[in-house]
DNA sequence: TCAACACATCGACATCCGTCAATATTGACG
DNA sequence: CGTCAATATTGACGGATGTCGATGTGTTGA
């Protein structure tokens, strides 16, 4: 059949797809930031562990009150909660051999705010 | 039948660790479904195409402006669109052989309130 | 009808993640 | 000291995840 030029150009789409839009999409850096922060977040158990401490009236939730209402191994309680500190989330305190966990204060409505943008 | 109940019969423990603390943690269920939509989220390329779509004026972006700007494969980036659609995040609208995206109202909005309560 | 196009799905691969048992480390108290 | 308790670390294992090439599925247009 007739030649087209399949090569060399491509026919300029007519249809209203493809339109290059304004670049004000997050940046890969901060996407990366965001997500490390959401991955610490992204997990049943990590979840109920900040959920308990936000729970309590003190300031501080010791380790072994994660331990029981969780269900699960006492390393693997020791595992999340350094997933959610190396994440900025939670603070450790040790005390003597317990070690004591609080939110750290704005982390979660840094969170907020991140994702707000977005609605 | 157990012994007493759960908060008269614990023998003092000594030392000052491990109280009770009233339960108005997250239920399991609950941890489970928003670490869901968490995971969904928890990722710089589906952060990326979410933004992306954000910061359109139009009511929705084709895919084709998706694969440029992310750098990833198509099949790639049908991969991802596919898991924030399974999480109730994007919706997918297809013209003709273009598929359209554009965030499901409300729904973003749920994940922060969901994040809120713990601060 | 047929070729080109846009997107979805499949198969495969490497890597990461959640979990536990075993062990190490640290602090308290004789 | 030496022992015990609380927590952290290590090693291992199965399963989930992100990525791409190849292929399948519809749709458009000549």
């Amino acid at each position: 059949m007739d030649a087209m030029t399949p090569g060399t150009a491509l026919p300029v789409l007519d249809a209203a797809c493809c339109v290059s839009s304004g670049d004000a999409a997050m940046a890969p850096a901060e996407a990366e930031t965001l997500a490390r922060t959401l991955k610490a977040l992204a997990d049943p158990a990590r979840l109920r562990i900040v959920s308990i401490i936000a729970a309590q009236d003190a300031g501080a939730t010791c380790a072994c009150d994660l331990q029981e209402p969780l269900g699960l191994s006492q390393p693997t309680v020791s595992h999340h909660t350094k997933v959610l500190v190396d994440a900025g989330i939670l603070n450790r305190e040790k005390r003597g051999t317990w070690a004591y966990f609080s939110l750290v204060p704005g982390a979660l409505d840094r969170v907020a705010a991140a994702i707000a943008p977005l609605r």
